[in-house]
DNA sequence: AAGTCTGTTAGGAT
DNA sequence: TATCCTAACAGACT
């Protein structure tokens, strides 16, 4: 599933094959992944220039001359690739972006649950999502206390907070596992009962957890874990209930939270905090992993 | 081989 | 207002 990571990595792809080149056509089914659009809409995006892709949270934006911008989200299945000309067909190919070249960026997205919108670019910044979409969590990171100021006004439990993407954006339920994991935090403690030691311990694991992911990515290609069990799964905890954890070798369990499944350590993320007064996780270092 | 699981955002319900 | 719940969708696995 792309969260940030992936979608910085779509991003790299997109600006190097598409990046100051001219759109020579444009073609886009009859796909529910085009938003507030038609077809004609998108075919209409022939003959502009791609100037700069951008990225913000999981959302690219692809900025077009003259004044025209092209929001996309890739849902769960959402993918662009590239395919040189007379290269056989894409499956599950939804909009295609010829160059100059003859070659085609495919919007390949078998679930269709992906987004594009394309509209004047100063449209697209002023209103949802990208209005209220919070700080970037790779590129504009809170410091401990902004982070925690943002996350201590919610009742709600900190894995679903770190998802909100008006809070922080670009986290999934993918990094929020593996950065609870990191930060040695429950991941259904309340958020409002974070300390500011654990806050801090969050904010690290979000960089380098992120870090960790960006740097698996390269190349011209790339494969979501849960597209097929064929691909091993890189991750720490996330998909890896039963398994032992990495750190402690306990087994690791898995629950539910904000309708989503989530693995951590019982005894590396111990349940204390909620209802209860906070008390100070104790702060023994280990090798390597932990930090 | 029908049923379950996967996780994104939008939007309606609470 | 903040939070909670489900639809949309299609494939892989049990």
């Amino acid at each position: 599933v792309p969260e940030l990571p992936e979608v910085e990595f779509a991003r790299s792809c997109l600006s190097r094959w598409l990046g100051g080149r001219t759109l020579r056509r444009v073609d886009a089914d009859r796909t529910r992944v085009i938003r507030g659009a038609s077809q004609q809409t998108l075919a209409a995006l022939a003959r502009h220039r791609v100037t700069r892709v951008e990225r913000r949270g999981k959302w690219l934006l692809w900025h077009l001359a003259p004044d025209l911008g092209l929001l996309a989200h890739l849902g769960m299945t959402g993918k662009f690739e590239l395919a040189r000309r007379g290269a056989p067909p894409v499956r599950w190919s939804r909009v295609r972006f010829e160059r100059p070249d003859g070659a085609v960026v495919h919007y390949r997205d078998p679930r269709q649950f992906g987004h594009i919108r394309v509209a004047p670019l100063s449209v697209l910044l002023d209103s949802e999502p990208l209005k209220s979409l919070g700080p970037d969590a790779k590129d504009h990171l809170p410091n401990a206390q902004a982070l925690g100021a943002r996350m201590s006004k919610s009742r709600r439990q900190v894995k679903e907070v770190l998802m909100d993407q008006t809070v922080l954006a670009g986290l999934g339920n993918i990094q929020a596992t593996e950065i609870l994991f990191l930060a040695r935090v429950h991941p259904a403690r309340r958020a409002a009962s974070l300390t500011q030691v654990e806050i801090g311990r969050i904010r690290a694991a979000i960089a380098k957890s992120l870090a960790r992911t960006l740097a698996m990515n390269s190349g011209d290609k790339i494969t979501y874990v849960e597209e097929s069990k064929r691909v091993e799964n890189p991750f720490l905890v996330y998909g890896k209930a039963k398994s032992p954890c990495p750190r402690c070798h306990t087994p690791l369990r898995k629950m539910t939270i904000g309708g989503r499944t989530s693995a951590f350590c019982p005894k590396c993320q111990p349940r204390v905090g909620g209802a209860r007064p906070n008390r100070r996780v104790s702060t023994k270092s280990s090798k390597s992993i932990a930090r």
